[in-house]
DNA sequence: ATGCCTGCAAATCCTTTGCATTCCT
DNA sequence: AGGAATGCAAAGGATTTGCAGGCAT
């Protein structure tokens, strides 16, 4: 088994996680905590965000813009990405039930889990002005 | 509307990716290339894939190991990825106009498109004799 | 005191880009 | 000829890693 000590750092990664509904990059996250932790460096953040998710303690995902994302919220669940402000938000659980009932069928093995991604864009951006180019 | 000119690499590109299921990476692809244009680059089959993908001609997208895969199908289909060998595995489209019947719910805005990635252990690996470390 | 954790910087991996040259049309 | 496309190498962005010093137990 894994022995964690504590460290000042990895809490306050895991407070401002808990405290975002946004799925930071580990760049972002690290912006925010540099407001408590001036000193903090990158590499740290980088590091727990790779150790907090191998314990399972936090989720981490590709929606395919290049970098990975963080979510304090490990329970199964969907996310809507939109393609104009790259806001991603979380979709209502009952959806992964429904899911995992269509696919009881034709796997070419054993399915673990499985992550959908919708691309759209959401209702904020659909409201702003389009200035066309 | 974008001007394409004919080039033997992007012929041999989209050749390559057409004959293959696995659905390569851009260094992959590289390397089976390199068999018949010994002088192609990296560089060319980075910017072609690029190319083709934006013009829809191929398609392309990040299941979460670190780097992008390239498909030939363009037809929305979902994918199984092998946790233990990184296969990655057509399933059939029939799935998807289930799927999406399904998320005509809640969606926080306007949905263009979905993916999912269904994440376990193909049948090959499966028979595979665990070695414990 | 021990060993995990940090900050820093260098290294790595993947992808894009600038430039001079070559290839299509 | 003129404009794309190429090869090469350098640049760029994201993430990991090596190391010496610092902190928790």
């Amino acid at each position: 088994m894994k022995t964690l000590k504590y460290s000042r750092q990895r809490e306050s990664i895991k407070n401002c996680l808990m405290n975002r509904t946004d799925h930071p990059t580990a760049d972002a996250l690290y912006l925010s905590i540099r407001e408590e932790f001036p000193n903090i460096s990158l590499g740290t953040v980088y590091r727990n965000l790779k150790l907090l998710s191998e314990l399972g303690e936090i989720a981490r995902f590709s929606c395919g813009d290049g970098s990975e994302h963080f979510d304090y919220v490990t329970e199964p669940h969907y996310h809507f990405v939109c393609k104009t402000c790259g806001a991603i938000i979380d979709l209502p659980q009952s959806l992964v039930h429904k899911t995992e009932e269509l696919m009881t069928g034709p796997a070419p093995g054993r399915v673990d889990s499985h992550t959908i991604f919708f691309y759209g864009e959401c209702s904020e951006c659909q409201q702003k002005i389009k200035i066309i180019c």
